[in-house]
DNA sequence: TTTAAATGTAAAGTATATTTGACATATAGG
DNA sequence: CCTATATGTCAAATATACTTTACATTTAAA
C-alpha cells in the first residue's frame, strides 16, 4: 500500500505532530505511516479522510505487493 | 466505526467464506468485522473497495465512539 | 423432520499496529 | 555560529488484528 499523506499534510500546512494531535495518535505513528513502515487501521484512515475532506481512496492505494 | 459489508456482500451474492477467499482473509475475519468485533486494516478496506467497486467511505463510517 | 450450508462465536496463538521515550539529523532564522 | 522546530528512526512495551481449530445455532431445501 502507498499513501500521499505527506502531500495532504502540506496542503493543510500541518507538521507531523500537528496532524497526530488532530487525529489522536502519536507523532511516530504519522511518521511511520508516511514512511510505509506499517498499515494503519481503517478508523485512522477515516479520521484522515474527515480531516482532509477527501475519500480514503484518494490518499491510500493498493500496490502490487498487497 | 460501523459498516455495511453484509449489504455489499448480499448485492454480490457472496457468503462470508466466498468473500474471505476473494480478499485473502479467514471467514472469521469477515464475520468479526461484520459483527464489529474489531477494526480491519486499511489494506483490507481497500481490497473490499476494489471488490465492491465503491470507495471505502461508502461502506465504512466513523461513529461517535471513534 | 433430517441434512447440508451458512453463520455466530470462543479460545489460543502469531503478527503487527501503536505508544512512549530517547536520540540523531536536518533546516531555517536570529 | 547558535537555537528552536521538524523529521527520521530505534527499542521495548502494550494493544489489537488475524489465523486456526472447534463447536453451536440458524436456515433453506429435500
Amino acid at each position: 500500500m502507498e499513501n500521499t499523506i505527506k502531500v495532504e499534510r502540506a496542503i493543510l500546512n500541518l507538521t507531523q505532530d500537528d496532524l497526530a494531535k488532530k487525529i489522536g495518535v502519536s507523532r511516530q505513528t504519522i511518521n511511520s505511516i508516511e514512511a510505509n513502515r506499517y498499515v494503519p487501521s481503517t478508523v485512522l484512515a477515516l479520521k484522515l479522510s474527515a480531516l482532509f475532506g477527501k475519500p480514503v481512496n484518494d490518499f491510500f492505494k493498493l500496490t502490487k505487493d498487497d
